[in-house]
Order: C-alpha cells, then structure tokens, then sequence
DNA sequence: CGGATCGTTGATCAACTTCAACGGTCGTGG
DNA sequence: CCACGACCGTTGAAGTTGATCAACGATCCG
C-alpha cells in the first residue's frame, strides 16, 4: 500500500529503499469508512492527509446551512486544511471519506521532525504545494472566465469517470451550482 | 531595496548577511511603469516575480476580449503563472505592473541553480507557496459561500487601503463582477 | 483645451436559484 | 429476502441576483 506514496515521492525526488523506510515511521496508515470524518470543522487541523485508495472531499457548512464541498482528493492526492494545519488552529472545514478509503495520515510534530531530519521533504512539499497552488490558479481562471453551464461541461469532458464516482449532490456542490441546475444541464448535454 | 526581500526570507529562513549576499546574485531587480506588461498571455513563462514595492496583477482576456484579473500582488508578495512556469510552456495570463514598481525576479535557470546550490531555499518556496496556497484555499470558500454583495463588503472591510489604491474597474473584475454592479454596492455602502 | 478613460445611473434581460412535488433506488432492520 | 423509509435525481414554475447596454458627467493627461 505505501508503495503508492513511494512512487509519488520518487517522482519528484529520489529516496533509497532504506532513506523510504525510515521516511515511512513518521507517517501512519489508516483505513476509513464511507462518510467518515477525519477532520471536523471549528477543530484544531493536526493532520495532513495522503489518499493512498479511495476519495475524501473537504466540506464546509454556508449561513443557510447546506454542505459546500471546496475540494475533492483522489488517489496520490494530499488535502488539509493548510492554513490550520499550519498555525494550529481550527479548521474551517471539515474532511468527509466519500469512499473507503486508505489514507497516509502525518500529525505537526512529525511533519516538523520529518523536516528536520530529511531536508529532501522540503523539496518533495514543496513541489506538493507548488501543483496545489497552480491547480487552484486554473480553478479561479475557470470559474472567472465560465458560465456554470460551460464549466460543467469542460468538467465532464476533462474528468467523465470522476462524474460517474461521485454523488452528483456533491458533484453539484463542488462545482458551485445546486443539483436541480446540474440535471438540467445533464439533460442538455444528453439531447 | 533588497533589505525588504531580506527581512521575507528571514521570516521563513535563517540565513547569514553573506548567504544573503550570494542569494541574491540568482536575482535581478528592474523598475517597470504603470501599465507595463512583464509576461504576455501566449509567451514562455520565464521569470518569476517578487513584488518589492508597487503593485502587479495578473489578468487574461475572456471569450468577449474582456481582461479578467484574478490576482494582484503587493509588496514582498510573488507572482508568477506557476504551471507554466514549472514546465516553461505558455503562460494562460499576462503580468502588468498596475503601479511603478520594483520588482525583483528570478528566471528558470537561476531558480533550479539556486535549488540547487542552497537547499535552504526550498524551505523557503515551501512555505511561499504552502501560503498562496492557502490563500487560494480562503478565497474558494468565499467564493462559494458568500454572495457577491457580501464577498465585496467582506474585502472591503478587510483591506479599505487596498480598495482605495487600485482603479475600479480592476478591482470589480478581481472580485468577479461587473464595474456596474460594485458601483451600485458602493452606493448601497454609503447610505 | 480636447479626447479618452473611468465611474455612475437606470432599464432591460439572462443565468441560475429556490421551492415543491414525484418516482426510483439503495440499504437497513425485521 | 423482503418491506419500508430515507435519500437522491429529476421536473417545472416562479423568483432573484447580477449582467448587459446605453447614455451622461467627471476627471485625468497630453
């Protein structure tokens, strides 16, 4: 199971089996359930998460009280809430298992040993938040250039399995529009 | 003028004045004009850029031939279109300084010889971007959450000076809606 | 002084939301 | 394994937010 993080650490930087072994102990594996939360809004943010198998997604609840889904992690994909994780303090979202999932879970303080004890990490997150970022740049250019209908559009074209895994509600949310307008859209695309 | 770049790496890094000194030998400081365009939408994306005084942003042109900015930098913020930055493809955004400033930057080449030559600078970019990061993360959430109307008084409340600095119709495309309609908020402000 | 650019106003319009209702299906307990 | 309830996707009507368009006045800059 590891090796999967194994061959994402090694796209980016290059680690001995043995430099691996040891870089693993600061990590842990965990197994969640469908719908189970790892990180509860309004709590304080100790872990990051690696998606080794399945999906998470990160939610918050808006004034009227309905679920808004910000962000989905799929297979070799980190989520936290990195300004909380940072400072410590609590979350403003919430982290949901869409699927079962396997996760690679690092708390703060073994993330700052990790640091200190293999400089080559800074490199590897580095590169983590680098794509992160840029990927977020992409969603703010799409969001400010798109009509909703051409969004959901350029989406399922880009991304149709990831269409078919999700629940369309959160689908709906994710993409910024309610579910009625998403199957109104769907019809259209179909006819 | 460098001393401002200094004092961000050492809130992040610990470095020597002689560290520094070699540090910034990777760089280059220039001056640019208002309305100075230091990356076109459609050319390599070669440099990246730390604001040291003034003010830059980063726009693109919509299917109408509109300019959408979806970001502005001010002082020791960096700005860069990252993805093609990363893979020296075709920047998707233009740069223009919004203001005469001077801007310290960095191409390629340097950066991965800097990478290189001073590890310590990945830490550095580690936290750059884990931040930008972050503050894209904060942004989603308004967008998501928060009606136009809202997200305007939100930011106005939250950065008056900022209001007050750049033209309108820039910010208005910032906050993604019309000049018209921040207009009418603005009124709806005052009274 | 003159032209272009910027902010404002009001009228009209379109995109998307809200609300209510219905049918299908999924999963859970009996 | 079946039955029931909860949840999910769909549909259509009505409503709202924010965009578009056109026109005007102010201001900035050459």
């Amino acid at each position: 199971m590891s090796q999967i993080f194994k061959e994402h650490l090694q796209k980016f930087i290059s680690v001995s089996d043995e430099e691996f072994e040891q870089i693993l102990r600061y990590f842990k594996i965990i197994r969640v359930s469908k719908k189970e939360i790892l990180q509860h809004e309004g709590k304080i943010c100790r872990h990051q998460y690696f998606v080794l198998t399945g999906c998470l997604r990160k939610y918050l609840l808006n004034e009227k009280g309905i679920e808004v889904t910000t962000e989905f992690a799929l297979e070799t994909w980190w989520i936290s809430e990195n300004r909380a994780f940072e400072f410590q303090t609590e979350s403003l979202f919430s982290i949901q298992a869409v699927e079962n999932s396997e996760i690679l879970t690092i708390d703060f303080q073994s993330m700052e040993k990790l640091y200190a004890d293999f400089p080559i990490m800074e490199r590897y997150f580095r590169f983590v938040y680098q794509r992160a970022f840029a990927a977020y740049q992409m969603r703010i250019k799409f969001l400010y250039t798109m009509s909703k209908e051409d969004y959901f559009f350029h989406f399922y074209d880009l991304y149709p399995e990831f269409v078919q895994r999700v629940p369309q509600y959160l689908l709906a949310s994710f993409l910024g529009l309610t579910p009625e307008y998403l199957s109104e859209l769907r019809r259209k695309k179909r006819s």
